[in-house]
DNA sequence: GATGCGGTCTGTAGCCACTACAGAAGCAAG
DNA sequence: CTTGCTTCTGTAGTGGCTACAGACCGCATC
């Protein structure tokens, strides 16, 4: 078992370990250039550092708070040409924050529609349902 | 512009209008087998009858309701071969619903993440972004 | 230096549920 | 018969991964 607190570079399955993202996301993402192509060991295996960890955690953080990959692109080119302000990525955050309150009220509907139906529902062993019913209701 | 109400069957349009499914859609459906294959007229266009209208319809609804493809192709079969308790149906929409319920807890989690990352941000104009800094954050 | 074994490589295909074409053919009205 | 909309088939693309196959790398051990 090594370590790689002197080494050149994580391999990418360390990466994987620190980042909590999978071996095959993370060549996945150098391919769609949203993280940057790194250097390679002699037999061409690739090796990371420290900035490129960062990178792909800020990645993971973003993904986990339902960022899409296109809003993280535009979130790291304005970090890679440092022509940002802050009001921009307060707007950047702001507008998926509606999305997502989109979809929280989209899903409350959809609750509401399924426990009704539930709720009329007998659960009896005969083949006679009020869901299939309310399913086949035309509209 | 003609009226179907006589006629032997509705071609593809007026079932996607009448039921709201997109034309490509719906070929797509008849392509996975969960609605049949419809007659067809001697020129080999597809022509639908109220059946097939109503089948379509409680897709839709399903679809609409956040039922996977395959949670409603197991509805479907359970109706097609008329082999089904409501206890049965009940469960599977009892488990969409606890589905659906998670769904939501996960994006009032989000939401509240993001709030509180939208919170810290002045919205200056300085290059210089708590929301940032929070995505960049090592856990 | 041979061996073994796990990690890593590339390239491609699959997942879900559609959606978007291209290019040909059907169909109804005038 | 022409015009113009609709429909046809087949294929490829979307997002965001995930899952292979088959070969190669790298490190430890003998």
């Amino acid at each position: 078992m090594s370590d790689f607190t002197n080494a050149r570079g994580y391999p990418i399955g360390e990466m994987s370990k620190r980042t909590g993202v999978n071996i095959e996301t993370i060549r996945y993402y150098e391919r769609i250039n949203i993280v940057p192509k790194p250097d390679r060991t002699a037999g061409g295996n690739r090796q990371y550092n420290e900035d490129q960890l960062k990178r792909l955690s800020f990645i993971k953080t973003s993904r986990e708070l339902g960022f899409s990959i296109d809003e993280i692109r535009a979130l790291l080119e304005m970090v890679d040409r440092q022509d940002f302000t802050c009001g921009e990525v307060h707007g950047l955050t702001i507008g998926h924050l509606a999305s997502v309150r989109e979809k929280i009220k989209g899903l409350r509907r959809l609750e509401k529609a399924l426990v009704g139906m539930a709720a009329k529902c007998s659960q009896g062993d005969v083949p006679d349902c009020p869901i299939l019913e309310t399913l086949f209701e035309t509209r």
